[in-house]
DNA sequence: CTTAGGG
DNA sequence: CCCTAAG
């Protein structure tokens, strides 16, 4: 043939394994033929291998396209001058345009038949409410009265210095109301002092017009906030304010070095905006959790090709603030497949549709209906199954258990910080902060669970004895979504925290400083096992990789169960999420959060491919990572394909986490000799051709 | 769905 | 990591 054949890798160099693994792999493993296209997709069909991964991302990104579905940005700047200028409109749009009061009207008319096109986020900031106090910030009232009128995301904008142009931030909080769990519309409340005018969208409140323009953006996406009457009558009087402000409203205030000179924001007098949204695909979508798997494949399928435009358009734009993954342990071990990714399944079969949905789902619906909601923050699952519940029942106490139905109503996001140059523009803050909640909500949470406010630490408990199976507190059990372990103590890289928040590489201009939650007050550096834990849903996978997966759970929770609100707590967590739905068409498709291979990985990686040789990669993720949820059979070949490139640079050139040397001999040295395999089976190949062909001519 | 490669 | 063409 040619060819000297290049010895085995392992009798070459006589690696002592790192890993006792290691030894169960011999030489002979290469000369396993490779397993025949058939048998694989038997297999595949058998259901050996499928992607789970990053079930619990796609749950982040549920939530996250959730609330980004309901931007609430203001970027009115001429609000920053007085009650006046920002009287005379108080509608901001997303997109910079303000529209006139006309064309306002004109849409509340349009009520069902709200023109797509027009898909400006109106940020309305009227009040049809009784006349309040102007002026300063009321948070306090907000706070205490809107508790039960107020649903949906809740935001509070808060403007460090109403006098200075850029400077805001904004706290989301994800809350919804009572009565808006089915209700497809959005309501916001927009509260603000001084320069601002609060718009309080309450239920009862709820004008003919109103509702039409709110149905019409949970159909179309678009974010109204504010509507007919309220702007109305906001115009008549911006400064008002509602008498029912909402409860969510953090009372904590944003601290962001927004201000000039540094001056502590409070001390600043505070424009503040609370938008509340309740979730506007709900309703679609609720009708069609009854059958989740259907559901996602209907989507699926027309989807497919768009899908991967609108990725490749979206892909990367948004992953500059990707957070530093820390590394997972070893492959085997880590995986962040998660009970309740279980339970659904079959609507989660692939994760990257998952990931995709939101966006995918919105993107092609956006003609008929969104359907999406998609368990977000605040789909309302349905569940025909009860038992299926979230939290199912435990099994300690067997078939006496009664299953214990949830609803998650909404989730509190971590506190973020941003800081932000105050010559920075509005769009940059925007994407700013969207970056920041797109890394948190890509990687960094786990959920917390609250019951009458307070936070349950012992994940042994059972549900019964947290008190949870009992159905008069419900009310009071909360989830709560926050930076996992890892992070919060390790803000800026957190090395072992596979989700870190913050990103290695910011812009210059933004930086997020590591803030550690400030949920309920305290601050959990603890890390808050999963929910899982709790049910028996879980089939043991013992996944050390933390939140994303904790996403996952509440988000099928979600989708299965109910929302349930709890009340008491006081939001302090925000996250602003400003969307630009339109104006990119980019529905902000999130680029998978890196995890820099580790040693280990490294390791089972180099061993796999040693035995099995390169091009079988789905069977080296089968052997080698199968428990890895996250990395795919491509990310394996890439990672090779990286491993082949840095063992042919030198040290110096290297990045990242240096990978023994040893492995980088064997990597070149497994390269060789399966590059001279396949050169060879190429050869074989040929020959064989030309023999046949030979011999049919003859 | 898998591979193989380019980006 | 992403995206795609091919198979």
């Amino acid at each position: 043939m040619g060819f000297a054949d290049v010895g085995h890798p392992c009798l070459l160099y006589g690696h002592q394994p790192l890993n006792p693994k290691r030894l169960d792999y011999g030489f002979i493993g290469y000369h396993v033929p490779p397993v025949p296209r058939a048998a694989r997709s038997a297999r595949r069909r058998r259901g050996t291998f499928k992607k789970k991964v990053d079930d619990n991302q796609m749950c982040a990104f549920d939530l996250l396209a959730t609330i980004a579905g309901k931007i609430l940005l203001e970027t009115d700047n001429t609000s920053t001058d007085s009650n006046s200028s920002s009287r005379k409109d108080p509608r901001v749009y997303l997109n910079n345009t303000v529209k006139n009061e006309q064309q306002v009207e004109e849409q509340e008319l349009k009520g069902e038949s709200y023109n797509q096109e027009t898909g400006d986020r109106i940020f309305g900031t009227s009040d049809l409410g009784p006349q309040a106090p102007v002026g300063d910030c009321r948070l306090k009232e907000i706070q205490q009265s809107h508790t039960d009128t107020c649903s949906g995301l809740a935001s509070v904008i808060t403007n460090s210095d109403c006098s200075e142009k850029l400077g805001y931030a904004e706290k989301l909080v994800i809350g919804k109301t009572k009565n808006d769990i089915r209700s497809p519309h959005c309501n916001v409340d927009a509260v603000s002092s001084g320069c601002r005018e609060s718009c309080d969208i309450k239920p009862e409140d709820e004008s003919d017009s109103n509702r039409m323009i709110k149905t019409e953006l949970h159909k179309c996406g678009n974010l109204v906030v504010g509507s007919g009457a309220e702007m109305m009558c906001s115009k008549e009087d911006p400064a008002v304010w509602d008498s029912k402000p909402s409860a969510l409203v953090s009372s904590d205030m944003v601290k962001m070095p927004l201000c000039r000179d540094h001056i502590p924001c409070s001390s600043i007098p505070l424009c503040r905006h609370v938008l509340k949204l309740g979730s506007r695909d709900v309703d679609e979508n609720s009708s069609r959790c009854n059958q989740p798997s259907t559901k996602i494949k209907a989507f699926r399928q027309p989807s497919r090709i768009g899908d991967r435009r609108i990725r490749k358009l979206l892909a990367s734009k948004y992953w500059k603030v990707a957070p530093k993954s820390g590394d997972e342990e070893l492959s085997n071990i880590d995986g962040e497949s998660k009970p309740v990714y279980r339970i659904r399944k079959s609507c989660y079969k692939r994760q990257r549709s998952q990931r995709n949905f939101p966006f995918k789902k919105r993107k092609f619906s956006d003609h008929s209906s969104v359907s999406s909601s998609d368990g977000g923050i605040s789909s309302e699952g349905i569940s025909s199954s009860p038992k299926k519940g979230i939290i199912g029942e435990t099994s300690e106490f067997g078939a006496t258990q009664h299953g214990v139905k949830l609803r998650i109503k909404s989730f509190k996001v971590p506190e973020l910080l941003i800081e932000i140059p105050e010559t920075s523009t509005v769009g940059s803050l925007k994407r700013t902060v969207l970056e920041a909640v797109n890394a948190i909500l890509g990687g960094g949470l786990q959920v917390g669970v609250l019951l009458q406010g307070k936070k349950i630490r012992d994940d042994d408990k059972t549900l019964l004895q947290t008190g949870i199976s009992n159905d008069n507190e419900m009310d009071a059990l909360g989830f709560t979504l926050e930076p996992s372990p890892a992070q919060s103590a390790q803000p800026l890289c957190p090395r072992e925290s596979p989700f870190p928040i913050c990103s290695n590489t910011p812009p210059p201009s933004t930086r997020y400083p590591a803030t550690p939650t400030l949920i309920q007050g305290t601050c959990n550096a603890v890390p808050e096992p999963p929910l899982t834990n709790t049910g028996t849903l879980v089939e043991s996978d013992h996944d050390s990789a933390p939140s994303p997966t904790d996403m996952s759970i509440e988000k099928s929770a979600a989708d299965s169960k109910a929302l349930v609100v709890v009340p008491e707590m006081r939001v302090e967590a925000l996250a602003v999420v400003p969307v630009h739905r339109k104006s990119k068409r980019s529905e902000i498709v999130q680029r998978r959060i890196r995890r820099p291979f580790t040693v280990a990985e490294v390791e089972a990686l180099v061993q796999a491919v040693e035995k099995l040789g390169t091009g079988r990669w789905r069977d080296v993720k089968l052997r080698a990572f199968d428990n890895a949820k996250h990395r795919t059979y491509v990310d394996l070949k890439d990672k090779w394909k990286t491993l082949v490139h840095t063992a042919g640079i030198s040290p110096q050139q290297r990045r990242g986490e240096p990978v023994p040397q040893e492995l980088l001999d064997r990597v070149l040295t497994a390269h060789a000799y399966w590059s001279q395999q396949q050169a060879k089976q190429k050869l074989k190949q040929q020959q064989t051709e030309t023999c046949l062909l030979l011999e049919n001519k003859i």
